[in-house]
DNA sequence: TTTTCCCGCCAAAAA
DNA sequence: TTTTTGGCGGGAAAA
């Protein structure tokens, strides 16, 4: 019953993981039960809710879910039990067989399983890095692990000695032997066992098609259970340690993990650290359609061949085929480490040894590619925004093949010098950038060969270019052999294509945006043919950004994308304003407007649940039966008169002057509790804006207003009721002026808000110039507003100081227009073909346009305005919540969206948490290296920030994070891994979890 | 001009 | 206290 000594402590703060066991392998693992019985109940309660999603939500798992990772475990462990780890650690222990909890299972036993639990993540790791070094056989090595790369592992972590009695390498070589003969010895047992029990279903027509001509190679489990014999023949065996749990922790903490290199790193680290940034999000972002075709492309490629069609996955092969295509592989970095980011994109999967897992292990979503694109960014070799500027070229691609052609030499010795190793963060330029050139490379590859230029790749495009290589490279793809290969191919190939049903289906976008430019060829020439482009002489300097950028209509809009696609449920008000770019207070109007309606709903500090649509009608409709809490009062005498009628006992005409409450049947009842001045609560938004729908829907009542309401006839109902003016025997005092304009501006926010919820518009009274809006109500266009899909289809707008390219179709630049103010670049959306996104920190040269080919379904009014030119640093600050949905941690990764523990100051992050926590927007950063120090800047997450290499000239921040793929992942793999064992990070305050359920 | 409405100070309300 | 909310009005950009 006393509990192992040393993982007593890890194991307890991984409980939570372990809850799950019971449901995955609780028969072989019942002895870890009463770990769980330990656990309060409370952490226990909230583990489960949170695995929930793990379960359904597994393919959108961007990281790799504690969860997951324990049920691989169990999967493992299972195995391993099963394979007879038992007889072999009951022999060597000295405890032997005692079993005090009487579970049936030895202890020792038990405690081997928690020693590999603590340290399974590790050996996954080094299972696959090992395994790939084989690239003979490409494609079962990422599940098996050769002779070879057994004997380089031992080699590497210096685990034989030739003086050693047991270790030495012969014997070394002999065990794997060993493992290997006895489990597939096993294996065949089991299926004929199975084969016999299998009945009808077609559960047995595909279970196995696993067969086993593969040769000698270690499956990770199999592996495990060598790890244990090893740590048994080099320690328990010599006597150095008594019992064998404790020599596989040995051998694991002290030989294994201490020794581990940034190679190592869990993909975790890179994704925590790296590719989970803003900036990065944004430059794929910029690509996202150019990128999603050629993904398509290639995933569909053998599908075009007439091959079996998977769905939206990319196996290794394509994989290295594409790279291959695309001349990537050079002297910078070689195939194998391709692999290696093929493999280390790829999420953990539970069972590899199922059909399903198999095929799920071996192959990238989106997502994944995504990732593995990013990760060969930092591996390539790849030139500074200043050498693409320098030598003339628009695109780092464009750079890169002219270099290539004029001056091989130089190429090469370019390519040679600046290898990154595997593992290492590339040191001449900001990780992002290193993406954003690596994408300009393959778009530039790939258009070359088309002889096309600029813009998005389109679906055709991507189709044309696939077509060689139906040819030659999938099909025989000659960097690998073996037969293995084939088998695998076959066996993955042959599976049904597993109900893709996430990915959203931006298929038919390109067709939208082909349609969107109709008119243009294609590709073939031209293209920027478009009328209008010009301009972009470029501006000088500071760039103004047009009042209309910012408005507070454009932000809703932009916040209700962000929600409305769903990629998070919960609103966190410090992280939304960052997400979008702006100070807290501007979100404050949008939620208060959106809490009146029922759209959002608050639920404790900084914190709001969106409910969307799903109560807002009835809100309204609740509005509409309630009597409304502020009469409406018509602003013109002459006017009362033909209004006022019917239905209503208008009857009141008090003495002021033209005051004549047009509605309210009982007029005595908005007086009750507005006897005292409305304090500041009823004077909040959120208050005004309910009393302002109240009003728009006695203008709908009312015969003769159609539902228009001038502002300043509403600001006057609403002032008037304010001092109490309209009850019965008041005197109405007349709102000053002041007061007037004052509440005229706050109705205009609420207008803006409400005008992004489609619910009212704008109109123009005929005869005045009044500015007045029309109730429309719960519209089609609000539910559209509302829609997931169309909201991730719709385009954001750049907000504020957000710099992309110029899109405004109006030349003349704006009166202010100072030293070389800013510029439209008028391209049109249609025709606007890429540029570069380099994401440089020389405005001057770069041009941005903002590709949205395909017109927004609904533009809104705000639509089209025009974005300002600026230093590219700050591409697009308000990024669309579908690219979020890929790149960013979900809400419950990142306690800028949602806190798991205590918030985090508002402005501030621990350096730790890395970026999350209050991301800083681009523009942040670019001020921060500018020296210009931005209200509401986060200081510290830049600080983090430009700890991972963000930005020149911080050395304070970076000297103390030289890091490769992760903050001590490759210095102090102890205590990093530990952390990470435990499934939070270091700051304790995210905690791992699956991305949000729905997406 | 008039209409719009951004900005952000600073105080009330809430931890 | 400190942090979160958010009223409020100057004043400047659009129309």
């Amino acid at each position: 019953m006393t509990m192992h000594g040393m993982v007593d402590v890890a194991v307890a703060r991984a409980a939570v993981h372990m809850v799950v066991v019971m449901e995955v392998a609780h028969m072989a693992i019942t002895g870890m039960c009463h770990i769980m019985t330990a656990m309060p109940a409370s952490s226990k309660k909230r583990i489960l809710l949170r695995a929930a999603p793990a379960a359904t939500g597994l393919a959108r798992t961007v990281f790799d879910t504690p969860e997951v990772e324990y049920k691989r475990f169990a999967a493992d462990w299972v195995r391993i039990v099963a394979a007879g780890i038992t007889k072999a650690v009951v022999r060597a222990d000295d405890d032997g067989a005692a079993d005090d909890d009487g579970d049936g299972i030895p202890d020792e036993v038990q405690e081997v399983g928690e020693v590999i639990w603590h340290h399974h993540r590790t050996l996954c790791v080094l299972f696959t890095y090992y395994a790939i070094q084989d690239t003979e056989t490409l494609l079962t090595s990422m599940h098996f692990m050769t002779l070879n790369a057994w004997t380089l592992f031992v080699k590497d972590f210096h685990l034989a000695s030739n003086r050693s009695k047991y270790c030495k390498q012969s014997d070394i070589d002999r065990l794997f032997i060993a493992v290997d003969k006895a489990s597939k010895f096993r294996e065949k047992e089991e299926e004929r066992e199975r084969a016999k029990r299998v009945l009808a279903g077609k559960e047995g027509a595909k279970a196995q098609a696993k067969g086993e001509e593969r040769e000698n190679a270690l499956s990770r489990n199999e592996f495990l259970i060598a790890l244990v014999h090893l740590a048994i023949n080099k320690y328990v065996l010599t006597k150095e340690v008594p019992d064998v749990s404790k020599a596989l922790d040995r051998l694991l903490e002290v030989d294994i993990t201490a020794q581990l290199t940034h190679a190592h790193a869990h993909p975790d680290c890179f994704r925590r650290t790296h590719l989970y940034s803003q900036p990065v999000a944004q430059v794929f972002q910029f690509h996202m359609e150019s990128l999603r075709q050629i993904f398509d492309g290639i995933a569909n490629s053998r599908a075009g061949a007439g091959g079996p069609r998977k769905g939206g996955t990319i196996d290794i092969m394509e994989w290295m085929a594409s790279l291959r295509a695309l001349e990537l592989c050079g002297d910078d970095f070689s195939e194998r480490e391709a692999i290696l980011c093929f493999a280390w994109s790829r999420l953990a999967v539970i069972e590899t040894m199922s059909l399903h897992g198999l095929t799920r292990d071996s192959t990238l979503n989106f997502e994944g590619w995504l990732e593995a694109i990013a990760r060969l960014a930092c591996l390539k070799a790849l030139p500074t925004c200043q050498e693409i500027r320098d030598a003339g070229c628009k695109t780092a691609g464009e750079y890169m093949d002219m270099l290539k052609a004029q001056d091989e030499e130089a190429y090469t010795t370019m390519l040679k010098e600046r290898q990154t190793e595997w593992g290492r963060m590339p040191t001449n330029l900001p990780f992002f950038h290193s993406v954003s050139h690596m994408i300009e490379l393959i778009l530039h590859r790939i258009e070359t060969t088309l002889g096309v230029t600029g813009g998005q790749i389109t679906e055709e495009e991507m189709r044309m270019w696939m077509a060689p290589m139906f040819a030659e490279g999938l099909a025989s793809p000659g960097f690998m052999s073996g037969q293995g290969a084939a088998a695998l191919l076959a066996r993955i190939s042959s599976l049904e294509p597993d109900a893709r049903d996430d990915d959203d289906d931006l298929g038919n976008a390109g067709v939208l945006r082909d349609l969107g430019r109709a008119g243009v060829a294609p590709w073939g020439g031209d293209e920027g043919a478009g009328p209008e482009d010009e301009d972009d002489e470029m501006l000088g300097g500071e760039a103004r950004v047009s009042r209309k950028d910012k408005s507070l209509g454009l932000l809703a809009d932009n916040f209700l994308q962000l929600f409305a696609s769903g990629s998070c449920t919960t609103v966190e008000l410090e992280g939304v304003a960052t997400r979008l770019g702006v100070g807290r207070r501007r979100i404050y109007d949008i939620v208060n407007v959106l809490e009146s309606l029922d759209v959002v709903q608050k639920d404790r500090a900084s914190s709001y649940t969106w409910l969307g649509l799903s109560k807002m009608p009835a809100c309204v409709e609740r509005l509409l039966k309630s009597k409304p809490i502020v009469e409406l009062l018509v602003d013109d005498p002459s006017l009362a008169g033909d209004v006022i009628n019917g239905t209503r006992t208008a009857g009141k005409e008090n003495g002021g002057n033209d005051t004549g409450p047009v509605m309210g049947a009982t007029a005595n009842g908005a007086a009750d509790r507005a006897d005292k001045v409305e304090g500041r609560k009823e004077k909040s938004i959120r208050e005004l804006s309910t009393k302002f729908v109240g009003l728009f829907l006695q203008a709908v009542a009312t015969p003769g207003m159609d539902g228009v309401i001038s502002l300043e006839q509403a600001a006057r109902s609403l002032l008037l009721h304010e001092s109490g003016g309209d009850k019965p025997g008041a005197t109405a005092v007349e709102p000053d002026a002041g007061a007037m304009k004052t509440k005229v501006r706050r109705l205009y926010d609420i207008c803006n808000v409400l005008t992004s919820l489609r619910m009212i518009e704008k109109i123009k009274l005929p005869d005045t110039s009044k500015p007045a809006f029309k109730w429309l109500g719960v519209t089609e266009e609000t539910k559209t507003v509302f829609d997931a899909s169309s909201a991730a289809a719709r385009p954001i707008k750049a907000y504020g100081g957000g710099v992309n390219a110029p899109v405004c179709a109006k030349r003349g630049r704006p009166s202010t227009g100072g030293a070389g103010a800013q510029h439209g670049a008028g391209a049109a959306d249609g025709g606007a073909r890429r540029q570069s996104i380099a994401t440089d920190c020389h405005p001057s040269e770069a041009q941005w346009r903002w590709t949205h080919a395909q017109a927004p379904p609904l533009p809104p009014p705000t639509a089209g305005a025009p974005l300002s030119a600026k230093p590219a640093l700050a591409v697009a600050r308000a990024v669309p919540a579908s690219a979020f949905a890929a790149f960013a941690p979900s809400a419950a990764h990142c306690p800028m969206l949602s806190p798991c523990g205590t918030r985090a100051p508002a402005t501030a992050v621990r350096v730790e948490e890395g970026w999350c926590g209050g991301a800083p927007t681009p523009a942040h950063v670019q001020a921060e290296l500018n020296g210009v120090v931005l209200d509401n800047t986060p200081r510290q997450a830049i600080a983090a920030m430009l700890t991972m290499g963000f930005g020149a000239g911080c050395d304070e921040f970076r000297q103390s994070h030289e890091m490769g793929f992760g903050a001590g992942c490759g210095e102090a793999p102890r205590r990093s891994l530990e952390a990470h064992e435990v499934g939070r990070s270091i700051s304790n305050e995210i905690v791992w979890a699956p991305l949000s359920n729905e997406i």
